[in-house]
DNA sequence: TTCCGTGCAAATCTTTTGCACGGTC
DNA sequence: GACCGTGCAAAAGATTTGCACGGAA
C-alpha cells in the first residue's frame, strides 16, 4: 500500500468512518495512479484488480475523499471530471491537455508555484487550492 | 456594440456563416459581460434585453464561438461550465472562485503570465490556451 | 430558391439519490 | 444489535441532437 493510501485510511478512520471494501479498493487504485483519472477509469482500474465496485460508490468515495482534502478534482474541459490524490507529498503538479487526442499529462514548475504563492497574498480571497491547465497539441498529434 | 462583438460578427462572416437573430443577441450580451457566465446566465442576460433565445441556441452558438477562438470555456468546479469572450484585447484574466458562496471573480497578474509563457516553452505540448483557477474563501464569506 | 440558423422536444450522458441488504464496530 | 458502506435502479440536471420552419443570401 502506498504512503498516500495509508494516510487516506488513517484520515478516514480519524474522521469516524468505518472501513469498507469498495472504498479500500478505490483508495488502493488511486494511490497507484500517476495522473488524474475519470470516475470510469478509476472504476476500471479497480475492476482490473478483480474487484467490482458500483459506479455510485466511486462517486461517493471520491466526494468523501475530496472533502477530507485527500483527493483533488481536475477539470480538463473534457466531458468528465477527473480526480487524483492530493499531495501532502510535494508531488504537487498541474496538467497539460492535448485538445486533439484528449491525453492528459502532469507537469510541475517551480517558477509557476512561486508566482502563484506571491499572487495569492494580493488577491481578495484566502486561497486554499489552485488549478492550472494548459491546453494545446501534444507532440504525437502535431507530428 | 463592443469592439469584441464587432470582431466576432466579422469572424463569423469570414468563416462563411449567415447572420441570425439569436446569435447576434448572444454576442451582444457576451460583449457586455465582465466575467465568465454560465449558459443559463447568458440566456437570462439576453432575455433581459427583451429577446428570447432557446437554450439549444445558446449552447450551439457558444460552441461555434469557442471553435473560432472568440469565446473561452472556464471550468470552476461548479456544476455548470462558464463562458466568456476571449481577449485579443489584452484583457486576459483568470478566475477566483469562492467555494463557500460560489462567487466567481476575475483577476490578472503579470508575474503569473510571465511564468506561464516561460514554462510553455519547456513543456511537451504546443500551448494554445491556459486556464488558472484559484479556489478559496472570499472576504465576505470569511467575515 | 437554397440552405443555414433557430426553437422545441426528445435524447444522451455524467453524476446523484433512494432504498434495502450485509458487514463493521 | 445499531448503523454505516455498498450495490442497484431510478432520478436529476446539464448539454446535445433530430426535426421542421422561417429568414438570410
Amino acid at each position: 500500500m502506498s504512503g498516500w493510501a495509508r494516510q487516506a485510511e488513517a484520515a478516514l478512520s480519524a474522521a469516524g468512518h468505518r472501513r469498507g471494501g469498495a472504498r479500500s479498493a478505490l483508495i488502493e487504485a488511486l494511490g497507484a495512479q500517476r495522473c488524474a483519472l475519470t470516475a470510469i477509469e478509476i472504476e476500471d482500474a479497480v475492476r482490473r484488480t478483480g474487484r467490482r465496485v458500483s459506479r455510485a460508490s466511486v462517486y461517493r468515495v471520491l466526494e468523501q475523499l475530496e472533502g477530507l482534502g485527500l483527493v483533488q478534482r481536475v477539470e480538463t474541459g473534457q466531458a468528465m471530471v477527473r480526480y487524483e490524490r492530493a499531495g501532502s507529498h510535494g508531488e504537487h503538479h498541474h496538467h497539460l491537455v492535448c485538445d486533439a487526442c484528449g491525453n492528459v499529462m502532469p507537469f510541475s514548475d517551480e517558477g509557476l508555484e512561486r508566482a502563484i504563492s506571491s499572487l495569492s497574498a494580493r488577491v481578495p480571497l484566502t486561497v486554499s487550492e489552485h488549478e492550472i491547465v494548459l491546453h494545446g497539441e501534444c507532440r504525437d498529434c502535431a507530428a
